[in-house]
DNA sequence: ACATATGAGTTGTTCGACAATCCAACAAGA
DNA sequence: TCTTGTTGGATTGTCGAACAACTCATATGT
């Protein structure tokens, strides 16, 4: 075989082989994280040539990493302009909440809801503990991580990846705000609450409070979002 | 303008290029015809030197479409193997159809279900007339419309698209299936069925009788599934 | 001032190359 | 015979270069 003398540098190397990425799913995952983490703002171009050179790939292994995220519509594509960080108008924001309200309160309302409560306590302690040192970059994680526990409840994995993808959609919208700190500081008690509520076996009142949570949220992020024009 | 000339050829010809697909977004359309119509079988593999040949468009091009129908779902990636037209476990079509239930019944018991009406309506007069021919490659075709008829009156783009894509994947399903009649056939008169329970405005009961219909059509897809291994 | 032409830069698509990997057929040894 | 390498061909993964098609800003002509 080829190549056979970079494989000698030990077990761990060659196990790594086996499972690996490839560099498109590679190349996708490191521009997800950018995006998410606000690297890449919203709205703003991807360029071809720019990007290959930073990343070190090719186009078409690019072009190919594009078409993941624009599946997931992280990225949209003008033809013959190019691809562009999506940005979220106040009609997907209003959408995204329909959908949230219509999955998690089914999810949180059926009596399983109370299988996810470790993961649920878990992401809200990992909130307030990032909340207290200002990380909120970690806390919108694990507050996507508390909304997918809830979910998580219904079982299904088709569930579990469209709610992934709607929450992942949603952050795109709160890079936009100036500070995070207004987006999570009022819902870190109220996610609490929602424990409090399944622990004390009333699920259908934690799913009346979600609505209401929910409501709340769209609506501050539909008021810091509108004014905001280029 | 450039190339003006060419446009001479009639307004519905330039329309045409203002908003014309790329190559790649026509390949996907073309291989995602194939596979929902059963000319790409469920588990065949997709050669990238045979599509390319077939298809007249290079590997790049074709790779970029094989994302987007992996995306979808609707194809497979194994590394270093190849592509395959996606096959479906048992447990895909339980999962699919605990999806379905939760978001069909969901809309179908809310108020504004009956907005779908005219919809459900033409769509099972469609898959009549296809069945009294036999067509039940449109009887599916029909049913599909009816079912994104139900959760279109949600109002929300994403369930739409998300429906769209579940009822695309299940379909991958009918087609394992000898004959596409004993899976449709019982269904066109509770299709019909529930239009009418919509008419009378019992949404809630129409609700309840879709929950068991889809429960029902689960069992028929899981009893013809199961026994075949290739 | 307005319409049109020009040109530079970017995207869309193709081609050819080669490394990495899989797989089936074969060869060698127990 | 059965198992265990070995080998070679076929396929996928990734790259680089090329050119056509298109966008956009600028320059030109009237």
């Amino acid at each position: 075989m080829d190549r056979v003398d970079e494989a000698i540098g030990g077990g761990a190397r060659l196990l790594a082989r086996l499972d690996r990425a490839s560099t498109t799913q590679v190349v996708a995952d490191a521009l997800r994280e950018r995006i998410l983490d606000g690297q890449l703002r919203s709205g703003s171009q991807c360029q071809e040539l720019q990007l290959t050179a930073a990343l070190g790939v090719s186009r078409n292994t690019l072009r190919e990493a594009f078409q993941i995220l624009i599946a997931e519509r992280l990225l949209v594509r003008e033809p013959h302009r190019g691809v562009f960080v999506r940005r979220l108008e106040a009609a997907d924001v209003r959408d995204i909440y329909a959908v949230r309200r219509l999955i998690e309160c089914a999810a949180l309302a059926a009596p399983a809801s109370t299988r996810g409560l470790p993961e649920m306590q878990a992401a809200v302690e990992t909130a307030h503990a990032a909340a207290a040192r200002g990380d909120w970059y970690e806390v919108g994680n694990a507050d996507v991580r508390f909304h997918l526990a809830i979910t998580a409840s219904v079982g299904s994995a088709r569930v579990d990846r469209t709610m992934r993808a709607l929450l992942a959609e949603l952050r795109l919208a709160f890079q936009l705000m100036a500070d995070a700190h207004a987006l999570h500081e009022p819902f870190l008690g109220r996610n609490q609450q929602l424990v409090e509520m399944l622990e004390q076996r009333r699920p259908v009142e934690a799913s009346i409070e979600l609505a209401g949570y929910l409501d709340d949220a769209e609506q501050l992020l539909l008021a810091t979002l509108t004014p905001v024009e280029p």
